[in-house]
DNA sequence: CGAAACCGACCGACTGGTCGGTTTGCTTTC
DNA sequence: GAAAGCAAACCGACCAGTCGGTCGGTTTCG
């Protein structure tokens, strides 16, 4: 059937787009420079992807799916219990050294340009996101323990997307120490419409 | 000197040009449509800014400007203490009833759809938050508390520009609580590297 | 050989920017 | 006080270049 893998082509193809994006900006991602950057012509690309709008949203749907794949499994990797989820998105964005590396900023990049010429791609991160937050929102930590958590991270991401601080050991520990207050916040007797907090502190 | 007062100002320029990429987005952002929008040929336009570039850099400016004023007068209503710049960033992007409404969510759709498509554009807001972030870390919270609280509004503006989840009442009040709380985590005595926070609770 | 995969010249629509010209209203001159 | 002068403000047809998309053909594999 296939002549040659299509699926190789495709993914090439999306990378090539990637590329192109995040080197000289949206503004410079035409199908010629994506044909010319993946080596094939404007025909071929045109073969695998029969618009522009077609590949940029297939971008942005591999984006997405990727960021939520290494969510979900950095949360089901750490064990049962309350702030499972801030911990988990918390371990995906702040504590491994590499996190906010060279790709998770690239990936952000793209996506948000992407987004920003055509704001109809939004849709699956839409999704993610608020799957994630429904998720984390019964998560036993106090209401709305999750969500700063999750949101502050978001802000962090965004924060790196555009170059807007720099992240310093120093910053990252202060950061870190105080995100995992919040993601330790357990949720306890609910009274008078106002629960109250009792912190559990990690060693 | 002038002999003609300006028909069109700057102002009004900006505000059509604003117009545009908040209804139709960045891609029909061209010089013929932000001249048809205010009423004016491309000349006119032209007259005035000497380049599209020129135009998104002033446009991007005042945004940031009209902003950090925002920002900057919220904190200084507020007595002086512990956690001042948290509770006054807080207090423009949450507390009030309308904030975060149109004119808020459609300068930001405006800024990052420019960012976006000019990452040079970058500079203003980078200085803007940049000091705030500096503001905010000599406080008198808990390291990374302030920070907490910036990057968590940071990601709701985001969250709000991107459209991507809703502010039901419910949430705004979990969230404020959760915020409000981590923005009187007033810093105590150091130790081994590591203070403790006494967390002071309001009414 | 047949179909999938790929090529690249070409087209039409669009856009940023130019430029010669026109309008407008203040100032100067008589 | 009006005619002339002048420069800021504005106009819009036009140009040169770009880009998304097409299409008839060629190559490659099974």
């Amino acid at each position: 059937m296939a002549v040659r893998t299509p699926q190789f082509s495709h993914d090439a193809l999306l990378d090539a787009a990637e590329a192109v994006i995040h080197e000289h900006g949206i503004a410079t991602l035409t199908l010629d420079a994506v044909a010319a950057r993946a080596g094939v012509s404007k025909g071929g690309l045109m073969y695998h992807f029969r618009s522009k709008d077609l590949l940029l949203e297939a971008m942005v749907n591999r984006i997405v799916e990727r960021w939520r794949k290494d969510a979900d499994e950095a949360i089901d990797r750490l064990p049962k219990g309350p702030g499972r989820v801030a911990r988990g998105v918390l371990s995906t964005c702040l504590e491994k050294p590499d996190c906010g590396g060279a790709a998770m900023r690239r990936s952000g990049v793209v996506l948000v340009t992407a987004l920003a010429s055509n704001p109809a791609l939004i849709k699956p991160l839409r999704e993610a996101h608020t799957e994630l937050l429904k998720r984390a929102e019964k998560d036993g930590l106090e209401p709305g323990a999750s969500a700063t958590v999750i949101l502050a991270l978001s802000g962090l991401w965004f924060e790196r997307i555009f170059g807007l601080s720099e992240m310093t050991p120093k910053r990252r520990q202060d950061l870190l120490s105080s995100l995992r207050t919040v993601a330790s916040s357990v949720r306890t007797v609910k009274r008078a419409g106002r629960a109250t907090s009792s912190r559990t502190r990690k060693s």
